[in-house]
DNA sequence: ATGAAAGCGCTAACAG
DNA sequence: CTGTTAGCGCTTTCAT
C-alpha cells in the first residue's frame, strides 16, 4: 500500500540540517530558543515530509498521555447521551482525546476496564460507577495517581472524590410537591433495584420520608424486563384506590418507557385514569401521553462540570479535598399531571 | 498522596531475581521459553508490586497501540448510541480500547480530530463521515497505514474503503411501498439538507424516482431548528391536497422529532388528519402519535459489522480491497399510518 | 531456559 | 541559540 517508512523526528532534523533537539523545541512550541530562520527550515522539513510526531514516545518521556476516560454504566442509556456529549466538548477543547467504557452495570466488567484504563495510563476518569461497595479499582487508579470524578452516581470512600450529581432529594421533593399541589393523594414510584446504585437509592429514600403525610405511596421495583409484574401491581394499586387520584412516578428514562409500555398494553388513559411523571426529561417526553410532566436534569452540565473538574485537578492542583457538587434539576410541567376529574 | 513512585519492569525483575527479559515473556505469556519455576517467581513479584505494564513503552516497541476511534458526525442523535454501543461491544470483547470523537458535523473538526489519532497512533478508526469530498484526513490515515471503515455514509474514494451502509434505497422503498399500500397519494418528505450526506441524498434521490408513480412527492428541507417553516409548508401543503390521502416521511430521528413538535403546536391528529412515518426506529417510537410507523435500522449490526470489519483487517489481512455493505431496514407498522377516513 | 544489549521516538538537562 | 547525551519502560535479537 501507500504504508510509507514512518517519519520521526531524526528524519525531520537531518532534511532541516539542525538537530532533534531543535526539532523538538519547535514541536514543543519553545521559540523562545530558536532562531526564526531554523524554526522555518523546520517548518519546511515538517511539512515535506508529512511527519507527525508520535505520542507514545512522547508520552513516555513526559509521562502524559492526552488520554482521559469516561466509564459509564449503560451506554444505551439515553441520559448518558447528553452527558457524554458534555464531556467530549470540554476534553477535546483542552486538546484531549477521550476514551469510553460501558461496563453495563457489571462490578466485574468495571474492574477489568479500569484496569486497562491504567494500563493504557489515563490521565484521568470520569466513572459513573456501577457499584458504591466496589472501590479496589478506585484504589488503583488513585495509587497509580491517576485522577478520578465520579458522575452521577458515588461512592463510599475515604477520602471523598470530586463527584458531580444530581440533587436527588431536591428532584424529588420538586416532583412531590407539583404531585401535591396538582392534588394527587396516591403515588405509585416506579424504580430499578436500587441496592448499590446511589443515585436509584437516594431518590428511594427521599420518596420514604414521611415528609409528604398528604401523600400515600408505594414502590414498585422492576426486577427484569418483564412487563407482567408492573401490570398487575398497576391495576391491584388502581382497584384499591379507586377514587382518582393516582399518579405514577417512575425513577428514569428506563422506567418511563417501561411503564409507558405497561399503560400503553393496558389501555390505561393518562391523565384521566391516572397521572404520570418522569426523573428525566428526554427529547421525546413531549410528545407521549400529552407530554410528560418531568423534573429535567442538567445532563450536560453534569458531564461538562464532572470534566472540567477532572481537567482542573489535572492541570495543577490536586491538592485539595475532593467536594460533592449536587446540580439541582427542574420541574417541566406538561399534560400528564394534569388533572381532569377533580372533585 | 499514595502516590507511590511508579514500578517498571525492572522492579519485577529485581524483586525476582530474574532479567526483565524474563519478566517481559512472562507477560507476553511466552511460557515456552520459561521454567515454571520462574513463571511463579515473576507471577508473586508482579502481585506484590502490584505491577502493571506500561503501554506506551510496549506499544513505542510493538507498533501496536490497542487503541481504535471511533470518529462520530453528531453524539447528541439518540441513533448513533446503538451504533456506538455495537462497536464498544465488538472492540472490548477484542481487548482493545475506544476513542471517542465528535465532529458535530463540521468537515474542519473532523480533520482536527483525526489529525489528533494518528499522532495518538490508533490503530484503526471507524468513520461516520460529515463530508464526502473531505478525504485528505482519510488519506492521511491510509498513508500512515491506520485501517480505516466507513460507517453510515460514504465517501468518494479510490480504491473503496469498508463501508458499512443502511440500504437507503431499499428503505425508501419499503417506505413508499407502505404508503401506497395504504392509499396514501400525497408525500412530504421532511429532511435534513443532504449536500454532502451521502445517506441523506441516498434516500432523497430514492424518493424522487419515478417508480412511485401513483404518488405526489414533496420534499421539504429543514435550513435550521425554526419551526414556522414547516409548519407553513404542511398548511400550505394540506390546502394543495384537501382530499385526505397525505402521509408525511422523516428521513431520520432528529427530523422525525421536529415534525411532531411541529404537528403538536398545529393541533393536526395523527392519523387522523395526515399519516406520518419514520426513517429510524428510536425506542419512544411506539409512543408518540399512538405509534410512529417506521423503518427500523439494523443499529446495533451497524456498528458492530463495522468493528469487525475493523479487527479483521487490523489483525490480519489488509490486503482484499474494501468493499461496501449494505444492510437491510425493516418495516414496523403502527398506528400513524392508518388510514381512518378511506373512502 | 535465561540474560545482555540494543533500540522504539521522543524530551530534557547540561554544555557550549 | 544550538547540539550532545542520557534516558522514559518495554521488547527482541542473539548469545550462552
Amino acid at each position: 500500500m501507500t504504508r510509507r517508512t514512518v517519519v520521526t523526528i531524526t528524519d525531520v532534523a537531518q532534511r532541516a540540517g539542525v538537530s532533534r533537539t531543535s526539532v523538538s523545541r519547535y514541536l514543543n512550541s519553545n521559540l523562545e530558543n530558536l532562531s526564526s530562520e531554523t524554526a522555518a527550515r523546520i517548518a519546511n522539513a515538517v511539512r515535506d515530509l508529512d511527519y507527525r510526531p508520535n505520542a507514545w514516545a512522547r508520552s513516555l518521556k513526559t509521562r502524559h498521555s492526552g488520554l482521559i476516560a469516561a466509564v459509564v454504566a449503560d451506554l444505551r442509556n439515553e441520559h448518558i447521551l447528553a452527558v457524554l456529549d458534555g464531556i467530549e466538548m470540554v476534553v477535546n477543547t483542552e486538546r484531549y482525546s477521550l476514551l469510553i467504557s460501558n461496563t453495563q452495570n457489571r462490578p466485574d466488567y468495571e474492574g477489568k476496564m479500569i484496569e486497562r484504563l491504567i494500563q493504557q495510563r489515563v490521565e484521568g476518569v470520569i466513572l459513573q460507577p456501577c457499584d458504591d461497595r466496589q472501590s479496589s479499582a478506585v484504589q488503583s487508579l488513585k495509587r497509580e495517581g491517576i485522577r478520578v470524578v465520579l458522575m452521577d452516581r458515588s461512592l463510599d470512600i475515604l477520602p471523598p472524590l470530586d463527584t458531580i450529581l444530581l440533587d436527588n432529594q431536591n428532584a424529588i421533593d420538586q416532583a412531590m410537591h407539583h404531585v401535591i399541589q396538582q392534588g394527587y393523594h396516591h403515588v405509585l414510584y416506579v424504580t430499578d433495584p436500587a441496592e448499590h446504585v446511589t443515585s436509584r437509592r437516594e431518590r428511594e429514600t427521599a420518596i420514604k420520608r414521611q415528609d409528604y403525610n398528604t401523600l400515600d405511596v408505594s414502590i414498585f421495583v422492576r426486577k427484569n424486563s418483564d412487563t407482567f409484574q408492573l401490570g398487575q401491581t398497576i391495576e391491584h394499586w388502581r382497584t384499591m384506590n379507586p377514587e382518582d387520584h393516582r399518579v405514577i412516578i417512575c425513577a428514569n428514562v428506563a422506567t418511563t418507557l417501561f411503564t409507558v409500555a405497561v399503560l400503553d398494553q393496558m389501555h390505561i388513559q393518562v391523565p384521566k385514569d391516572m397521572g404520570l411523571m418522569a426523573i428525566d426529561d428526554p427529547p421525546w417526553a413531549p410528545y407521549v401521553l400529552g407530554g410528560i410532566t418531568s423534573i429535567a436534569q442538567p445532563t450536560i452540565d453534569l458531564g461538562r462540570t464532572a470534566a472540567e473538574r477532572l481537567m482542573n485537578r489535572i492541570q495543577g492542583n490536586d491538592s485539595n479535598p475532593g467536594r460533592v457538587l449536587r446540580l439541582s434539576g427542574h420541574l417541566v410541567e406538561r399534560g400528564s399531571t394534569k388533572r381532569v376529574h377533580t372533585l
